[in-house]
DNA sequence: GTGGGAATTGTTAACGCACACAATCCGGAG
DNA sequence: CTCCGGATTGTGTGCGTTAACAATTCCCAC
């Protein structure tokens, strides 16, 4: 087979006819290389199809330019497209990830993802694990490799870049209320993540500032259609409801299936609103007005975030200044779900 | 600062007394080591804190375990379940992933994302580009390097992982022509995907086969709802339709949307099939009948393949042999969106 | 007790690159 | 013509691990 070994540095100074050192400095941009000397190294290395041995390089340098992510799942929308700006983010920078998916939030398996994280010699660390749990976990890990939580609220206890979830449901609640509904109704979230609970504790506080009777909310067990839909089921049966403010746009989805099945019309007999104005929401029946966050700037933020500390070694990443949670304000993109309640 | 160095191996022989050759004995498990020593070696390792050098490892041995995945847009549901398939099969196998998204699907970008992780030292990549184009470019890769393409199509010229999606549109089209429609109509995707020649193919044997009449199929720009709706609208004015297959979900409640807004029903007017079933598909109005493809399973199955290929140094990539094409079987998951036509 | 072989441990040399330092080259001032 | 300083290039060593080989120890049969 082809047993012949991929080219390395001292091949190409052979055939360059310099020493090694000096198609290093080639390689490196460094200032004092005649520029014959050069062109001879570039022409070999491409002759040889000389790559740098990146293993090598990390032992020497002790850098391995490579951050690891940890996600719960990434196969829902806001941790796929964090994940994607990330990846992008990292790119521009010149970094790698890798990623480190973990089935379960419990503190065993994300400190177990971290350790594999630091195992293959990640530079820094991006979480995205919404749960409380998860945080927790997390603050006790040894403090050599910083870390960067993003889009898991914003009260975290590290570094942190999230969208104002708070804000986002004064937004949503103040706008029904605004419509003239006496109150607004509210699906929770699974109350272990921390997005769920300020989500609802942003859509309590504007009840209470505004004096609006604050209905018993109904928490869910995830973020599902189907939770959605089961909760939604409840909300059908009870008359006085005529404004829901979902904690995401699956369960709104979820709960339009439920009105509409239980014959109700929306926005004409309840008005909905949802949280994250996925791609989709707009061709739901009808169409959702929704509380826009942008996953995808989040990733970005928290991976600049992230390079910042890894680069500025005075600071341990224990050590969250004010600058080091950045909160995102949402915004509300107003469609057809919602309208004012019938006289 | 904390200058302190992380421990090498060095420090803890030290610490044992005994050379750094007995403690990498004793982290690999070698059968000749003595209790007594493997005792004082592991105490010694857990005082230290140590923890192995993935760099100098890598170095000395020559492999990374790491693996590369190429994706177009991890944000989409499908790509992104199978990145979860992958990640999760690569911890069983101990190797570690590092994703490269590309933004667009062109030669240069997949050519270079194959660069980057190259140069990182992946020891093989699972391609995630549906795109013919990408298959394409992907085609002469340097063959140091083993490919195992997931999701993109049955008939690309690579070892390949996907869902045969020929016979998932002949049991969506089977399905709505034994509900005694007359034909089906058809929305395509992109044709630049070969997902979506391959279902659209399917689509059209399958009417050819059954005598039924082949309608002028729609395509679509992208896979969004959007495109969906904007076909839909077009399908809404024609009074001939009695029943739609849609290359994928989002297309579909796209085509919902404009048919609710034509003041068409669904089923009773119009019969709608999808394709990929999402976990939210369900809860679609009305719930949507579509063909089942397991994304993570897909991925999981990819890596298993190129674990295999990679582990098996005798055979090349380039040799395409009958078993590194894998083909999964599609399921129908039938709910409401169909029914027999009107008379 | 002593030779022989297996079990156990140590020594040394890669692996490929970067960095510190030494050596050489060049042109112009004296 | 000689010497000096900067520009250019080369030499040697360390990074932390594995692997080949050498050395030592141990145990038992003779």
């Amino acid at each position: 087979m082809d047993t012949e070994r991929a080219p390395v540095m001292a091949d190409v100074a052979r055939l360059a006819g310099v020493s090694h050192q000096t198609v290093s400095r080639v390689l490196h941009d460094h200032p004092n290389v005649r520029a014959a000397t050069r062109d001879r190294v570039l022409a070999a290395v491409r002759e040889l199809g000389y790559r740098p041995n990146a293993a090598a390089r990390t032992l020497a340098t002790r850098r391995t330019r490579t951050l690891g992510v940890i996600s719960f799942n990434t196969t829902l929308y806001g941790p796929a497209c964090m994940l994607y700006g990330i990846e992008q983010a990292a790119r521009q920078h010149e970094y790698f990830v890798t990623v480190a998916a973990v089935g379960t939030l419990d503190r065993r398996s994300v400190l177990d993802a971290v350790d594999r994280l630091r195992d293959q010699g990640v530079e820094g660390i991006i979480v995205i694990a919404p749960q409380t749990s998860a945080i927790a976990a997390l603050a006790n890990v040894p403090s050599d490799v910083p870390l960067v939580a993003v889009g898991c609220g914003t009260h975290a206890a590290l570094a942190s870049v999230a969208v104002d979830n708070e804000a986002g449901a004064e937004l949503a609640t103040n706008y029904l209320l605004d419509l003239g509904h006496r109150t607004v109704h509210h699906l929770v979230g699974p109350r272990s993540w921390l997005d769920a609970q300020e989500r609802e504790a942003g859509w309590r506080n504007t009840l209470e500032k505004r004096g609006a009777e604050v209905p018993e909310p109904l928490a869910g067990v995830d973020w599902t259609a189907r939770t959605g839909y089961e909760l939604g089921r409840r909300i059908a049966t009870d008359p006085d409801v005529t404004a829901v403010f979902c904690a995401n746009d699956h369960m709104a989805l979820g709960l339009l299936r439920a009105l509409q099945q239980a014959g109700l019309r929306v926005p004409e007999d309840i008005s909905v609103v949802g949280f994250d104005d996925m791609p989709e929401t707009e061709y739901f029946g009808p169409s959702l007005t929704s509380v826009r966050q942008d996953f995808d700037e989040l990733g970005r933020r928290a991976l600049r975030l992230l390079i910042e500390i890894v680069g500025d070694p005075d600071a341990g990443p224990q050590v969250v200044e004010e600058a080091h949670h950045i909160v995102i304000p949402p915004n509300l993109v107003v469609r057809t779900s919602a309208t004012r309640p019938r006289p």
